[in-house]
DNA sequence: CAGAATCCTATTTGATACTG
DNA sequence: CAGTATCAAATAGGATTCTG
């Protein structure tokens, strides 16, 4: 790699990924496909809905996911991960996968504290 | 990819990198390796010194960072990555990567409402 | 169903002054 | 030099109620 710091751009992709509650909406959308409000709420746990509906708003400003409005009554809203949404994914993973190593690096240091 | 939403991870890596002045810090040291406090606040431009010894000492508490203190008068402070903290690089730089891109897309998106 | 509106608490960030 | 301490402002998050 090769970041120069003044010229770093790691604050657009972390921007758009912090919320309290944006990862694990994307990754629904991601692994689901396309989700009503409600749907999302269900796999959401704790989250209320005018989080939901803030968090989702943030990332479809940001052209991260799109949200279909049916209008009929009662009202049915879709959202779906957009193709340059998508293109998070691998960011995703990569977090994932260390925050999976990350919980071993912790473990580690407890256990290396009580010996 | 698959992440599991429920087995998701992605926040451990997030809750690290989260901080106004986190990412700038860590390209500093990861570029110039060891600095001292002074030379990250030069670096840093408009961190005030409260939040960079805070988010100095957070990233120090994850074992990101290291801090060595020179006992001496003037006081002489070190700071330095980590090799767990050099496995965030791969993060930063597809973050960055992905910045850079999306300057791009927001450009595009302002000239196609200006057509 | 999918929200909007209001009120409230908690966390983050910042300005400023002081210190071994 | 490398911090602390205090106070204030800004932002994020949440509980609850109301509505087309």
């Amino acid at each position: 790699m090769k970041i120069e710091p003044e010229l770093c751009r790691v604050e657009d992709a972390l921007g758009i990924l912090v919320g309290k509650w944006k990862p694990i909406i994307l990754l629904h959308l991601l692994k689901n496909g396309t989700q009503r409000f409600s749907e999302l709420k269900r796999n959401v746990p704790g989250v209320t809905q005018k989080m939901l509906t803030k968090q989702l708003r943030e990332l479809e400003d940001e052209d991260i996911i799109e949200r279909v409005v049916y209008p009929q009554v009662p009202p049915k809203v879709e959202y779906s991960i957009t193709e340059y949404g998508r293109s998070l994914e691998p960011i995703l993973a990569a977090m994932h996968e260390w925050g999976t190593k990350h919980t071993l690096h912790k473990m580690e240091k407890l256990n290396q504290g009580s010996l």
